[in-house]
DNA sequence: TCCCAAAAGTGATACGGTACAACTTACTAC
DNA sequence: GTAGTAAGTTGTACCGTATCACTTTTGGGA
């Protein structure tokens, strides 16, 4: 994965790497308000300056890979089944996610992290509600409604925002089928 | 409404007033980010301690009288007219809010500095969503579903997310209108 | 091959919001 | 009238972030 590239590009990858990893691990140990920026550059053996190149806030240095999570919700709408609507798609995503994350993997740890730190859950929540408008517009070219419709607005973020619900829920689960499932009922009936 | 208090406590209204005040016209001629708390203190003539013994935050600053707009929403609910379904209430006073933003009042250029401002936007929304438990169990008591039923709590967080999406939406009203035909019509329909 | 522009990294310094501790002043209640 | 309590002060410090001038590395063209 870092091949192709010439020696700069790969000491810059490892340098971020370093950085996330440091960052990382001495939030899992000792919590994120706990650790200061300074100390991470310093674990990484960087200055702080390097480490604000590579992260432009201390939240980015737990999110190294969002691009991925980015990547994998727009997927789920593009390269859904034929004949799965596109509300359809998002529920199973949601649903997908949130169940991986009840299961006790690796990523629980993570998870925690995330979620029991304001910081990052709203740093989270605002990544994620970055594709609203996307999400959106493709409502719009599936029903054929106009690409403002305050109706697939409205859906898309409502869609959305049911990740961040769920994952607050005692039950994870059951709460994202019940929202779609209000979701995609009132979708159905409500005139338009 | 400052009768009835020592001086001492008169005083102490007084102090807030000022910082309060004082803050508002700040923000309002300069703008959020170019005035500091120091600045702050300095206009209303006391320490930055005493500012933060007032308000623990520098958005609190700005919502002083923000127990009027939660107790507002409250009172929506608490004070409906019989007959009238939780969500309708919720309709008609998210509605009746977003329509008297738009009308250029006098608290025009104050909605104008929270919306421009993402520190304050997040920070109203904060506030907004903090009922969002009280009104899952308000829901809850009304259909009779037991108090942590996931729909409910669906519910109430979408239509209290309904505020947030309107005021960013071009088409406030219309938006709200749309937003709450989803969630009636999928409440209705929706399988519990 | 050499050289240079670009890019990565450094160190110092500063700023704004927040926190805290020790202290003084002023008021209320007894 | 006095004693206790709450408001307010002063100073100092921490953290995340921003910026600047500077050095080192390195890739690609002359």
């Amino acid at each position: 994965m870092t091949t192709g590239m010439g020696r700069r590009e790969r000491k810059k990858a490892a340098t971020r790497q370093a950085l996330a990893d440091a960052a990382l691990r001495l939030f899992l140990e000792r919590g994120y308000d706990n650790v200061g920026v300074r100390e991470i550059a310093d674990a990484a053996d960087v200055s702080t300056t390097t480490l604000q190149k590579h992260f432009p806030s201390k939240e980015s240095l737990v999110f190294d890979r969002d691009a991925d999570i980015e990547e994998a919700l727009i997927a789920a709408v593009r390269d859904r089944a034929r004949g799965t609507s596109v509300l359809a798609a998002l529920r199973d995503h949601t649903l997908a996610r949130v169940e991986r994350g009840a299961a006790a993997g690796g990523a629980s740890e993570f998870m925690t992290l995330v979620r029991g730190t304001p910081a990052l859950s709203e740093y989270w929540h605002r990544m994620w509600m970055r594709h609203e408008k996307s999400l959106s517009h493709v409502l719009a070219a599936e029903t054929g409604a106009p690409e403002t419709d305050p109706g697939c607005a409205a859906l898309a973020h409502f869609a959305l925002e049911t990740s961040a619900l769920a994952i607050r829920a005692e039950d994870p689960a059951r709460t994202v089928e019940a929202a779609f499932a209000i979701l995609e009922h009132g979708w159905r009936a409500a005139p338009r």
